[in-house]
DNA sequence: GATTAATACTTTGATCTTCAAACCATTCTT
DNA sequence: AAGAATGGTTTGAAGATCAAAGTATTAATC
């Protein structure tokens, strides 16, 4: 039991030291190399399915608007996103992914499964139900010592 | 199976993206809030043990010794770290912890405790084992893949 | 032994991410 | 219609980071 401990501490430490310096370098392999950790993040909060208001993707991504104005403007210029404002409510400023937006979405959602789909090969569907409690253990832990908001709706 | 898949990247897409946050915000609370979390896990690689020279913590934390050189202006200067030149070879620039570094790296430490505790307590030691059999599969798939520098020894 | 090369760091200048606060435009309230 | 509220943008400042230039010390070479 205190050896297992100790064995499942150092690999979480490792895997959250390691995770979002793996994410980047997944991405400057190839075409979207010219996109920060930051900016995929920002395109992956966007999503795919429509546009979204600015107010509602600073939320999901714990930032303030001001960020975001700024991470679109880049976004913008290197042609990921399209921006627009609202005709019901000219305040309102939507955004959404370009073409080329969604392809680096897709880029990234694949690193993400091929991650998933390395992890539970080897895993049997019992394993794989005590993978996932003893994963939701540490989020429901979070959320409840931490009171985080919560991304991904 | 492929509503476990879901359910499984889900959980860790969270968790990947609330850890440093909540690493933060774990710092906040108390006497340690003017450090930021850059600087904690500067103190963490830094570790309890002995001195150890610029190059070598640069190394583990993956960043280049002219920001380690940054990050240890400022730990010195709110009394988190000791810096001294070797006598056998004077190039080299030794750190360690003074008495608040360890303080501030006892803490961080109980903030993984807390949450492995978490994580395991309603897990038998099978369960516990199938837990580490597939983080390290993500971690060797981490290493095989992006070919990563290991920290922490 | 003097010169050159290598090593270990520090400093500098630039970029990126972020925030808070001030600001602007539009819509809602009264 | 005036004032308040809402949704964004801009600005100024701070922190983290890197690459490249600079400094000091040690090692290698001639």
């Amino acid at each position: 039991m205190n050896k297992l401990y100790g064995t499942l501490n150092e690999l979480l430490v490792k895997l959250f030291n390691d995770i979002l310096r793996i994410e980047e370098q997944s991405l400057k392999d190839d075409e979207f190399s010219n996109l920060s950790i930051t900016e995929i993040h920002v395109i992956e909060a966007i999503g795919q399915t429509q546009e979204r208001n600015m107010s509602s993707v600073a939320r999901d991504l714990d930032i303030t608007i001001g960020t975001l104005t700024i991470a679109i403007n880049n976004l913008l210029r290197k042609g990921y996103v399209n921006r627009t404002r609202s005709n019901e409510d000219r305040r309102i400023v939507l955004i959404s992914l370009t073409e080329k937006g969604e392809a680096a979405y897709k880029h990234h959602s694949q690193f993400h499964n091929e991650m998933i789909k390395t992890t539970i090969s080897k895993l049997s569907d019992e394993e794989m139900k005590v993978l996932i409690s003893a994963l939701e253990n540490i989020n429901t832990y979070f959320k409840e010592k931490y009171n985080l908001k919560r991304k991904y709706k």
